[in-house]
DNA sequence: ACTGATATTGAATGATTATTCAATACAAAA
DNA sequence: TTTTGTATTGAATAATCATTCAATATCAGT
């Protein structure tokens, strides 16, 4: 057998996250590229340049690997807007623009990432593992959120719309995003979601100049 | 070879076309079912009650019996919307909220074909025939949407967000609502999201009383 | 009843692909 | 140097599926 491993060789974790992370974002590149369906071990494998047999030895099994990615996407979006949430230098409205720049960024919101969402959203197979993968974190995104709109009606005075209102109707909007960039990106534009969003915030609190 | 085929026999092109609308119904329930990934022939072939090879016979191929399938929830869709623009009994007010009502009817918005359709977005990026189907329905109804909401701000004299703005809003919560249809249907039922949206509509069009 | 045309079957084929595993390489300890 | 444990390979296996096609059924017209 024509064998020539990785020269790598007696791996410390360290090291050895590396082939387990290249693997990850390999397999996030090529569900972007194929799609769910069209992505296989050899694939993602090649594009790790590791070995087939490698790939399902760490990971235990293909299913495993594909549900790694999303668990990594999932823990890089809470990251994300949790600090926004812990940062003590913002107050409440400074915070919700940095809430809706978040979502449209480039690291966020970019087109192998959301195929890669949209793609776990609709396959059934999946759908008890995403539950239990995100439904915490999804959960605890939204209430933070309206905690946030909550303060921001208590200053403004609007109370027409409930925190909940504006939470849902905001979340359900970025998810109708995210799904247009991915088929037309020429027209839904980060920066064209963006502005429509806080379009959005500025009909509703028409006394709060910031959300340009 | 035990063949022991259907009893329909010569059959002129209505029923003909019993078997043809069997094999679309089974596809779509597969798809809900089992996800796009694990819709086999075998599977949905069973479900119609016809042979694996009849279905490939009738659709040429697996990917033309899909595509066949979208194109079915296209076009039942259109029929749906395309009858409110034709309404001469309605005005624009009235007409907008069959709009809302039509998008979250159970005959539109149930959960088997709110999993078709997640299901071909997921995939448009790869399959441009999906996006070929659904395109320009799209943008008609974008568009009819956008003269009616014209219209409804030459009335109210709203004019602080143009109709292009409350459309693009509209349809981006309508596809984040249907997301959530499919993910928490308890949470998320038929009437909750029309109320969402007809309160975002409240809030636009304050004199207006419709919107309840 | 026979013939031709269309409808339908179901088993066989071939391609794709996840998964397994025996063989090999490597690094550090002894 | 030899041993030992871990990392990694790649070929073999087995399962799944779309697609094909020869065989069979049914019916309309003669």
């Amino acid at each position: 057998m024509n064998v020539s491993p990785k020269k790598i060789g007696n791996l410390r974790p360290e090291e050895f996250s590396i082939n387990h992370q290249k693997l990850i974002d390999a397999t996030i590149e090529t569900i972007a590229k194929r799609g769910l369906a069209d992505t296989t071990i050899a694939q993602v494998s090649k594009k790790a340049m590791v070995s087939q047999g490698y790939a399902n030895f760490r990971f235990k099994s293909k299913e495993n690997l594909l549900l790694s990615s999303l668990k990594f996407l999932s823990d890089e979006y809470k990251n994300s807007w949790q600090k926004i949430f812990e940062d003590s230098r913002l107050d409440p409205v400074g915070r919700v623009i940095k809430i809706i720049e978040n979502d449209f960024s480039s690291k966020i919101a970019n087109r192998n990432k959301i195929a890669v969402w949209v793609s776990f959203y609709s396959e059934v197979k999946f759908r008890p593992s995403y539950l239990t993968i995100c439904q915490k974190q999804d959960e605890i995104y939204s209430s933070q959120m309206e905690k946030l709109i909550t303060e921001i009606n208590n200053i403004t005075n609007q109370n027409f719309l409930s925190p909940k209102e504006i939470s849902e109707t905001y979340h359900s909007m970025v998810d109708g995003l995210w799904q247009r960039i991915l088929f037309d990106p020429k027209n839904y534009s980060h920066e064209f979601c963006k502005a429509l969003i806080k379009k959005y915030f500025k009909n509703i609190y028409t006394d709060e100049k910031r959300f340009v």
